[in-house]
DNA sequence: CTGAAAGCGCTTACAG
DNA sequence: CTGAAAGCGCTTACAG
């Protein structure tokens, strides 16, 4: 036996499938006494629409594709948990995918997405090329980015102010104090979150009149074992160091690991500053002082405008999100 | 102008519609010239297939449904990143649902998954309800439960044996010399990875000779405020303890940290033990000794397992996968 | 207030 | 080797 569909109910309630597609959608055209006796016997056969059947001839899925780099992440996580929660609200649901950075893999995933006729794409996290736009583009359906945005093509983003973020985090650093400070960087030709960083960095310690150190800026990829090495490396330069920025939570903690490890104490001999503020920023012991990024936050502004977009909506404006330091312990008053 | 269907195709390329599924497909029933003229005008008019569609005849969407509790959880994230791994290689797509393990929620998930027509389910850290079971049996879709299993119904899992690696891991601490081993278990009533962890240790303990002290097991949640305010309680209570078994890598950390916090030196003076091994316990310092499930491996089985049932294969077997404990540094030899 | 019919973009017997 | 046609489960003018 099979599903019963719009046509069995049809037949049992003695109306044309017409009549039935009209009280499913609260539609004008019957009487309260057919719509009654529609409703009654969608109950009791059990009738669910068939939202396949509807897509083909709406042309709409009510369904989204999401794109991450990692999907594992806490990053990405996080995002994903905004994300989620604005679709379910708004009635549509979100395939993810998983490009592992992948240009191969994420042309795939493209194509996946087409085929499945999403109405909408959000793209987190990198570098959006060319290819990538094209497909997209030719799909004529939205897309968002998040974490990311495109200086070639205008497409509506969400993201935070990196640059102006890490200025903000290196002169709290200042302000405390400090200034031998070293930056663990993020991937270098990063030009979203690798580049604007180091640049802020590097304006905050000119504006306050400190000499830029090449030697105390180190890269990373914003994973944590980066960050260790990193730290190994600024260590082993024997240059006088009081804070550290690193431009990943990760990356701080993972600079905090080998610090432990060699015996210096956090914060007390060196402070550690994080960036992202993922939920494992408050559960290392000291508590990481960090940029917080409202990650969640992010996703759900993105996933809004992109439905907007969907919607009908012309145009969405893109979106600075606002960051701000949260003190926790692990920067202190240099001594 | 919309993009190209197979009717535009075959117009093009002056066959039928039948002729050009069929060289899609790799059918046989054309010759090697009408194959390729079909072929160079799909190149040239960029035509892609419309899964939408295809879906509607052939009762199958390549898509499953995947519900998680939590799905911004560290413990979500590495079971999606091995479900949307074989997902992807075997041309599946996943729509992740997040249920914030609420029954209306769920319910309403569920439904949405209906009528999308997924093509099975995983399901994912919770109990499932007798309402969940009956409208997934409704819906004639396998469906595969990870991290948790029924009594009542059989339903193909894969978990790891709970009570057995509780067992192993206070076995572990109580080799390391310890007797005076506290727990910080999961929720109360969790029969799937509360009350069998809670059982393990037990049992460890009287197989080695040690009295169960209630006032040594303290209930939390899984999550780190709950392992901070167990911890709280078992020092308040003033029992003489050397190490601590917590049901979860967050619940360790948690309690880690208030022992930093209160000047207790992990594990000189205070051995700690997790459940989990989320990739945060190799982050913390000291990292975590703890309890490794296979994470993503028990992600990749369970959507292995679940298409093998969509693909027809009449029964799947259920598994326990193996644990181990991973030796980091917050487990010591007790003096 | 209601129904017959076309159409969404495919697949798949069936017939030749 | 190939095509005409029915059908998947809906929606939506159109006509009455």
């Amino acid at each position: 036996m099979n599903p019963p569909t719009i046509k069995d109910v049809a037949k049992a309630a003695n109306v044309s499938v017409a009549t039935v597609s009209r009280v499913l959608h609260n539609l004008s055209g019957y009487s309260e006494k057919t719509k009654k006796k529609v409703l009654d016997t969608i109950e009791e056969l059990g009738y669910q629409p068939n939202a396949i059947a509807r897509g083909l001839v709406n042309k709409r899925t009510q369904t989204i594709g999401v794109l991450f780099p990692n999907v594992s992440s806490s990053f990405s996580s996080e995002l994903l948990h905004g994300i989620e929660e604005v679709a379910h609200e708004q009635e549509f649901s979100i395939i993810v995918c998983n490009t592992v950075a992948d240009g191969i893999r994420t042309m795939k995933y493209l194509q996946v997405l087409r085929e499945k006729q999403v109405d909408g794409i959000i793209f987190t996290s990198e570098l959006l090329r060319d290819e990538y736009y094209r497909i997209i583009e030719e799909m004529k359906i939205p897309v968002v980015l998040v974490n990311t945005y495109s200086q070639k093509y205008q497409i509506p983003y969400v993201k935070t102010d990196d640059r102006q973020a890490a200025y903000q985090a290196t002169d709290y650093l200042i302000q405390k104090g400090h200034r031998d400070i070293a930056m663990i960087a993020g991937t270098k030709s990063d030009i979203i979150a690798g580049i604007p960083r180091v640049e802020g960095y590097k304006q905050a310690l000119t504006d306050n009149h400190i000499d830029i150190d090449e030697s105390k800026i180190v890269y990373g990829d914003f994973q944590l074992q980066s960050g260790r090495d990193a730290m190994e490396t600024l260590l082993a330069n024997e240059t006088r160091i009081t804070a550290v920025f690193a431009a990943s939570d990760e990356m701080a903690i993972g600079a905090m690991g080998v610090a432990y490890e060699k015996g210096i104490k956090i914060p007390e001999e060196l402070s550690i500053m994080g960036y992202d503020d993922l939920s494992l920023a408050q559960m290392v012991y000291p508590p990481l002082t960090t940029v917080h990024q409202p990650l969640k936050e992010m996703g759900r502004i993105a996933t809004e405008n992109l439905i907007k977009l969907i919607i009908g909506k012309e145009r969405v404006s893109s979106n600075i999100v606002t960051h701000h330091i949260v003190e926790r312990k692990s920067v202190t008053e240099k001594a």
